[in-house]
DNA sequence: TCTGGGGTCCTAGGACCC
DNA sequence: TCTGGGGTCCTAGGACCC
């Protein structure tokens, strides 16, 4: 049996942890350049707020109820999500634990009686809450797919199963396979969504359950559906992950706090997003031979509606891999020689860094030159310092000073656990 | 005026090889 | 008139996730 545990409301719970009087109140964070909102407490949403909705549209219903308005702050997210994924660790052990999302962890519960699962799984929600502050809801069942469906309906119904749901029976997995709608299945999106219901007429998950594995395989996305259909029929086909230590694409891409048309200042953020990639890399002990930048334009369509816009991107491959800011800075920037065309405007910029292998001579290298070596120093000392003191202490100057298109982040909360300087004081 | 960021996996199709 | 079969590797693009 597994058991998705899943953080409630995680950014807005973490929010309202530092700020105890807005417990009951309607509470949003914002994503970066406070473009959207991206999480909403239970009141938040009794009031009709939109997740992933922008939030100046939804700026006078926000205005009306005095919403408390956050923009987000990442750096205390991944704290108190780092202290919950503990708290699990220590409650199952290391090994039953798979860390899915910043909010959502797996559990792998097979060495418990089915009979205790439900007091288990209630455990861990009150240990987790007791540890952290933060509330979690527990969906147990035989597969990660059925285990997330049941902690979906737990959530939707927090007074009668306060928080914890557990399939242990047929009858069970059924009933719950019946109220979950075909788009809220996980692994089933908005394409497929409408395809199941316009060709298909599946509309709920047991209907779904009902297909053939073929039919998964050939109209669900090959080998994903085949096994997006096999768990919700009960067999486990996607089994616990190990941890992924080292990721096989970085990216960091930003929107521009407002349009921007100078080749320099795209040049600045470029390079700025490239240190931060750089600083990723090395967290990995790995080194990337692909460097890409791709820059978004602002559209200039007045139609109506939400346009992407184009997106324009090139790559470079590098003779060696490297984890040296200064030696992927250099040919990100030129990148943006060939992107860039003067007159039009961006409101988008980013760096991805792929190609990665595992940086060896880490441990340093006898063949490696002695100022090889001395730079791998210096890249570490600059790690160390913009960790312990604040972000960008030390940078490139290639990231410019003046950061016109910096990002807008105006309601950001304190980063209380993780600074110092910015430690809750309490009156 | 104003719509995020960071990932993963899979498939199809082309280039190339023997 | 008529021109194989099997494999690998790479890339672009689509779908999904939170």
């Amino acid at each position: 049996m597994y058991a998705i545990v899943d953080c409630n409301n995680f950014y807005c719970s973490c929010e309202r942890l530092f700020k105890p009087h807005l417990d009951k109140q309607p509470v949003v964070v914002l994503s970066n350049n406070d473009g959207c909102i991206i999480s909403r407490s239970d009141e938040a949403k009794k009031l009709g707020v939109e997740m992933a909705g922008p939030y100046f549209m939804a700026k006078p219903l926000i205005e009306k109820h005095k919403v408390a308005v956050f923009s987000s702050n990442y750096n205390l997210y991944g704290d108190l999500s780092w202290r919950v994924m503990e708290t699990l660790r220590m409650l199952l052990g290391k090994h039953s634990v798979e860390v899915y999302s910043v909010d959502e962890a797996f559990l792998k519960l097979d060495i418990f009686p089915v009979e205790e699962l439900q007091a288990i799984a209630k455990q861990v929600r009150e240990t987790v809450e007791q540890n952290t502050g933060i509330k979690v809801s527990v969906g147990v069942a035989p597969t990660k797919v059925l285990a997330k469906l049941a902690n979906r309906l737990a959530k939707k119904n927090k007074e009668q199963t306060k928080c914890v749901s557990v399939l242990d029976t047929e009858e069970k997995i059924i009933e719950a396979l019946q109220k979950t709608p075909v788009e809220d299945i996980w692994g089933v999106g908005r394409q497929y969504a409408v395809k199941l219901k316009e060709d298909w007429c599946i509309y709920d998950a047991l209907q779904l359950s009902n297909m053939s594995e073929e039919f998964g395989h050939k109209y669900l996305g090959g080998v994903v559906g085949k096994r997006l259909i096999r768990e919700l029929k009960g067999i486990s086909s996607r089994e616990m992950e190990d941890e992924l230590v080292s990721k096989k694409m970085i990216a960091t891409t930003r929107m521009f706090g407002s349009p921007v048309g100078d080749i320099n200042d795209i040049k600045e953020a470029v390079a700025t997003y490239t240190s931060r990639a750089a600083e990723k890399l090395r967290r990995q002990n790995g080194a990337a031979k692909i460097v890409s930048v791709f820059v978004v334009t602002k559209e200039q369509n007045h139609s109506l509606g939400f346009n992407r816009g184009g997106t324009i991107s090139t790559y470079t491959t590098l003779p060696v891999a490297t984890s040296f800011t200064n030696e992927l800075i250099k040919p990100a920037v030129q990148l943006v020689d060939k992107l860039f065309e003067r007159g039009k405007l961006y409101k988008k910029a980013g760096v991805m860094l792929s190609g990665i292998v595992p940086d060896e001579s880490v441990q340093g290298n006898l063949f490696l030159t002695q100022t090889k070596n001395c730079e791998r120093k210096l890249m570490s000392m600059i790690d160390n310092i913009n960790f312990s003191q604040r972000d960008d202490v030390l940078k490139f100057a290639a990231s410019g000073t003046t950061r016109d298109w910096k990002m807008r982040q105006e309601l950001r909360s304190g980063r209380y656990t993780t600074r110092w300087d910015e430690l809750h004081e309490v009156h």
